[in-house]
DNA sequence: CGGCTATTTCTGAAATTACAGAAATAGGAG
DNA sequence: CTCCTATTTCTGTAATTTCAGAAATAGCCG
């Protein structure tokens, strides 16, 4: 199987992914890279995805190392080729929680931190209206309170969180002293 | 109150806001206009947001629209002033709620459909090896999984939504024959 | 240690996106 | 109906981002 790139299903999966990417503030060869690794079910070197995707080498190592960083992506061997191979995490739930902590990790955590200092600064503060002092009070409240709901539920075993997820609106019923699903 | 973007954390707040945005596919303008509304307790008029923020009246216009659509700004009037004004939702929850809801309208719905198109056209196809057909398949499952559930708890009351959240793992105790949180 | 290949970093060019100002349009007031 | 102001759309420019190829580096093998 050479020819993954050559199944215009596997090509137009790619070429959506990478636009999804591109979407949500992920670069498009990036998102590319990592669609083509998900489909492919041997590891595969650097030069073969440059050929497959048309990218330059330069974008695909980089590509490659921000995938790694992302952990979604790792390097292998094969054997008797002393070239780096790459294969993709292919559990799209094991996908979406590496995506989120590492988002997490670059983003939110830092907005926290800013949002708790801006925060600290505006504490008792007779120059700064109230609304504005609550707003940015309400914000850094409501992020720590949906990220440490995400802390808690990363660790949920997989089977429990799949089962959680099935449940859906049903899990509302356990809400103490709450209707339910209206 | 002529002066948010005077007060530097009120100004640090916009331009973080406006970074976030850009890091997760929103345009920068798009929400830093946002933040300073978010930031107001009053309707404010286009100009003005040109004047808070440093940009040009026609990109101030594009963003109001944009913000427009997700239904999170909307237009007002202030008496004795024909000019629009505009006012932004200020409750964190109700503002992931919506932006969630536009973005998976605008990104999820559609892939959802490309993917099962091209689940559709890869079945029983003998010239396309099993995993790529199985991995398209895996994906396309998993994103409607996702999307169901999120259907499912969007409908659920925001005060049973956050005591959920509150409660956190803790709902895994709930799941039939499971242990819990490990 | 010298040659060879793989990989990463650097640099200028191309493409994309954001922007300001001008022009066009819309819509109320007189 | 005409004028006047607010708003939106259009257009050329500026800034940013992406990209390919070149140069530099690293690391094996004989």
């Amino acid at each position: 199987m050479t020819t993954l790139a050559k199944i215009p299903e596997a090509e137009a999966f790619i070429l959506h992914w990478g636009e999804m990417g591109s979407q949500w503030g992920v670069n498009r060869s990036v998102a590319q890279v990592h669609a083509l690794l998900y489909l492919s079910d041997r590891p595969i070197h650097a030069e073969e995805i440059c050929v497959a995707l048309g990218l330059a080498r330069s974008n695909v190592s980089t590509a490659l190392k921000e995938l790694q960083g992302y952990e979604i992506v790792r390097r292998t061997h094969v054997k008797g080729d002393r070239r780096d191979h790459f294969l993709a995490e292919t559990d799209p739930w094991d996908l979406l929680l590496k995506i989120a902590a590492e988002r997490k990790r670059r983003e939110i955590d830092p907005t926290i931190l800013l949002l708790g200092d801006l925060v600290a600064r505006l504490e008792g503060r007779k120059d700064v209206p109230d609304h504005v002092r609550q707003r940015i009070g309400h914000m850094h409240q409501f992020i720590g309170t949906l990220t440490s709901w995400y802390e808690d539920v990363r660790r949920v075993p997989k089977p429990t969180l799949i089962a959680l997820m099935k449940l859906g609106a049903k899990v509302a019923r356990f809400v103490p002293s709450r209707g339910g699903t209206r």
